[in-house]
DNA sequence: TTAATATATTTTAAGTTTGAAATTTTAGGC
DNA sequence: GCCTAAAATTTCAAACTTAAAATATATTAA
């Protein structure tokens, strides 16, 4: 004997798109007002400030490749970026002892500083986005998205260029 | 009396920091497998599948400003993938009668067409991403997401430029 | 050693996105 | 009618992003 799925798999289908829709919408939203007060309270944007929290949390350093690849954009995104932090006294590049082809790029730290003055703002705002999550709701959410993260994650290995 | 509700407020706000890290993760990781799978099997776009869904979701058309408005994108944006769209014969300009600034973006027949092939292959590809997630979990997350949505379009109105 | 291959990074070209300025048209007050 | 303000859209410059090509260095194998 076989079961009929597809009556049920149908409208699962539609509220997965759905919940998919309201999770971006979200999402946009609370990055968009995280890009608005970077720029308007700090004059900055997301993009600095996400390389910014990488090298804080490694103080020792990130190869430009492995800064790449923690924030999940392209090589040649980072160089601009750090160039720019680089010029303004925020970062600056240190060579790699016994390989000239690597360079580990590095808060300063005035880098440092303006980053912890940044991360302490940006823990604000999103404490205030997320007012009605109390720690029951965050485990729920949190516990939901494990979910689809390590399903996920099987085949995230390398989308090579 | 009074309460020390600090103890207790900052690792909530370090929780609310870290689930927001983890949507952030979550609906960045599905919607570059959207991006890969729009690219890779129908030579298109994200910005432009969103154009068209708007589109196909009003067959009366869309004001130039209500696209824009309607999908948080800036004017000048539009302008762009509408031009796009056009000369690929998938949507078209309509003057509207009584007011020469403004025009309609439609969807042409061919562009409906176009997009509902789309569409059918984007809800599978969501399907198999949420693949984790049944009924009740949509329904939790759903709850959750609502909170933070209607808390935060209370301010949401206008942020003109 | 030398050649071939792999690795780390930057440069380049093309395209996206934004916010603001510019353009055109409409609406209202006088 | 005329003038100013508002509205709809496009144009523009700057920043960001990507994939691919170019450059430089390192590693491996013959």
């Amino acid at each position: 004997m076989t079961f009929d799925t597809t009556s049920k798999q149908e409208p699962l289908s539609k509220a997965r798109l759905r919940i998919w829709l309201k999770l971006l919408k979200t999402a946009n939203g609370i990055e968009g007002e995280i890009r608005r007060n970077l720029r308007d309270q700090h004059g900055t944007t997301l993009p600095r400030f996400d390389v910014m929290s990488a090298l804080a949390r490694f103080p020792d350093g990130l190869k430009m490749s492995d800064l790449s690849n923690f924030l999940k954009v392209s090589n040649g995104n980072v160089t601009g970026i750090v160039d720019k932090l680089t010029e303004e006294g925020l970062a600056l590049r240190v060579a790699v002892p016994g390989d000239k082809r690597a360079q580990l790029a590095q808060l300063t730290p005035k880098g440092l500083q303006a980053f912890e003055e940044l991360a302490h703002h940006h823990e604000d705002w999103i404490n205030k986005l997320l007012d009605g999550w109390a720690v029951e709701d965050i485990d729920a959410v949190s516990a939901a998205l494990d979910v689809v993260l390590s399903h996920h994650s099987d085949k995230e290995s390398d989308h090579a260029q």
